[in-house]
DNA sequence: GCCGTTTTCGGCCCGACTGTTTTCAGTCG
């Protein structure tokens, strides 16, 4: 049985979250969450290990997780996880994505109440069940009911990393079928949205060629459940309980079809308003010409051949899929023919990532090994401050310590004539009063200084603001990190003004990063407007905790994009000689 | 269950906050 990496690290930590149900031993448990952060880090493929026996190379995997991997490559169970599973309900997993709500009182509440259900669980906070255990009550009731409701919100949205993954083995397979002339992902998924409903895949195909399309795209491997099956548009839903639409449309409808598709609705509803005045009718199956009374004939479209083409006819440049939200995009592209948005090519480096003097997987070699593999051309180490100390951060004598083993890096890579340079950062904690975590003459020493609120995230808005005001005025602060906080589909960030923050932080040349993990994509697009109007810099970061990590930049790259940042507002397109001057000037 | 310049046992991320309590357990970052 062919295994992938990300698999068996799904199971591993299916098998930690059960176990923390179960009560089980807690380090038992938390070594199996070592073990699958291990496997997802890994660069290599895990079925390598298996083959030639190395598992327990990779640390945090010992004897008997390496049997129950190879268990699972052999037999596709684990007879561990298969006995949890008997012991847990699947329903309660779920529960410990409610915020506020952990193991203990899971467990608590599922076996004094006997339920295993959100809803149920929801149900029993509106009655005063939950409030009338003992050790919660009516407060605890009210957060974990909010939460949920939190989560409803969302219930069929996925992160744009796993709409991602799915969208690409589908596409890939459905590109390679016979009769697909053109395809293209559209809808949320191609505009980059942060998080996505349903994968929407576009195919133009002739005729003949569409029951055996569909036949082939819902045979699919990945394919759990058919949800429905017509002529034009197919849905199916994978193991992971995603939803993929497949439709497809005559070749000569496919430009008209893929901008409607791809939306959004209100980009849409601006295109078709902007047809009607001059004369077109717009929809999914072309543009047409209407008389004077307002009638078309459907079956004879304008000509066009492109997306490009139709921007052309209603008198607009082409707008990118990433703008078209309805956000000044038409005004903007009746004016001008591009925007310059920021692209992979023009990012230089990497400024906020973790290594093993925090909490991150590699060392500072490795990771710096890995971004000039990757062609950038220098690293800012960022680990954590004195006050994260979940995450290791670091005490005064240990920032001196890798400030050494920096330089000894840099003076290697100068000797080795390698053009690449390490800059000393931190990632300090904005501590409740706003101030940062080591004493001035400390933060001098580093050549930039990301600000992080980490704990604390629920105060109030005025106090969060004045928290933030301090920061951004602290002379050492560059960049502010993960603004928010907020953790796609799990967390909602906290209050902020934000638009008095992006004028602060533009008055004091401090920049704001777009954080790339998918799990966070924070400063959010929606602010881009606000930041271009005040010229706010911002730097595109993956914070990296592993080598891996660093391969999340494409998803930042695309909000940066969405918030329509070019390239001269991003600090990490900058030469490494630039950045330094950045840093200093005030 | 994993790991080890502390190596076959005894640690393992630890301090702050919240809501429930009346001295603390659970949760979070």
């Amino acid at each position: 049985m062919a295994v992938n990496n990300q698999e068996i690290a799904i199971r591993l930590r299916e098998i930690y979250q059960l176990m923390q149900l179960a009560g089980k031993n807690r380090f038992r448990a938390i070594a199996f969450d070592r073990a699958a952060q291990s496997v997802e880090a890994l660069n290599e493929n895990i079925t390598d290990y298996i083959e030639n026996e190395t598992l327990t190379d990779i640390k945090g995997i010992g004897q008997s997780i390496a049997e129950d991997i190879k268990q699972y490559a052999e037999t596709g169970k684990i007879e561990v996880l298969e006995a949890l599973r008997k012991e847990i309900p699947p329903g309660v997993i779920r529960w410990l994505d409610i915020s506020g709500l952990g193991p203990k009182n899971i467990v608590k509440i599922h076996k004094e109440l006997g339920i295993s259900e959100l809803a149920e669980l929801k149900e029993a906070c509106l009655d005063g069940r939950v409030a009338s255990l003992e050790g919660l009550g009516k407060k605890s009731a009210e957060k974990i009911c909010a939460s949920i409701e939190w989560m409803e919100q969302f219930e069929n949205r996925c992160r744009l990393d796993q709409a991602a993954a799915i969208a690409k083995p589908m596409f890939d397979f459905l590109k390679a079928q016979p009769g697909v002339e053109q395809i293209e992902i559209a809808g949320s998924l191609r505009r980059s949205m942060e998080t996505v409903g349903d994968v929407d895949i576009l195919i133009a195909a002739k005729k003949s060629f569409i029951t055996p399309l569909f036949d082939a795209f819902v045979e699919h491997h990945l394919v759990t459940e058919v949800l429905g099956r017509g002529d034009t548009k197919s849905s199916i839903r994978t193991a992971d309980r995603r939803q993929v639409d497949l439709r497809i449309v005559k070749p000569e409808q496919f430009a008209a079809a893929l901008m409607y598709f791809t939306g959004s609705k209100e980009h849409n509803v601006l295109l078709r308003g902007r047809a009607c005045k001059r004369g077109f009718g717009l929809n999914e199956y072309g543009l047409f010409k209407l008389d004077e009374g307002g009638n078309t004939n459907f079956e004879k479209p304008v000509d066009y051949e492109s997306e490009q083409d139709i921007y052309q006819k209603l008198d607009l440049h082409f707008v990118p899929p990433e703008l078209r939200e309805g956000r000044g995009e038409i005004e903007y592209f009746e004016k001008h023919e591009t925007i310059n948005l920021v692209e992979s090519d023009d990012i230089r480096g990497i400024l906020h990532a973790h290594s093993t003097w925090s909490d991150g997987k590699f060392s500072i070699r490795q990771m710096a090994e890995a971004c000039i593999e990757r062609g950038y051309e220098y690293l800012g180490i960022t680990d954590h401050s004195l006050t994260a100390a979940y995450a290791g951060g670091l005490k005064p004598d240990e920032v001196k310590k890798q400030w050494e083993e920096i330089d000894r890096l840099n003076d290697e890579f100068e000797t080795n004539n390698i053009s690449f340079h390490i800059f000393k950062g931190i990632e300090s904690d904005i501590l409740g009063d706003g101030s940062l975590d080591y004493n001035e003459k400390l933060l001098e020493g580093f050549d930039f200084v990301i600000a992080s609120v980490h704990q604390n995230l629920t105060m109030p808005r005025e106090k969060m603001m004045s928290r933030f005001r301090n920061a951004i005025k602290h002379p050492a602060a560059r960049i502010v990190g993960h603004p928010t906080g907020r953790l796609l589909l799990k967390r909602d960030g906290s209050d902020l003004n934000m638009n008095e923050l992006i004028e602060l932080a533009a008055e004091h040349n401090t920049a704001i990063e777009i954080n790339a993990n998918p799990h966070r994509l924070d400063l959010d697009w929606r602010h881009g407007n606000k930041a271009l109007e005040v010229g706010l810099m911002s730097s595109i970061n993956p914070d990296a905790h592993s080598i891996n990590g660093i391969d999340v930049m494409p998803f930042g790259i695309k909000i940066a994009r969405k918030a329509k940042f070019n390239k001269e507002r991003i600090l990490n397109t900058k030469s490494a000689d630039e950045l330094r001057r950045w840093f200093v000037a005030q």
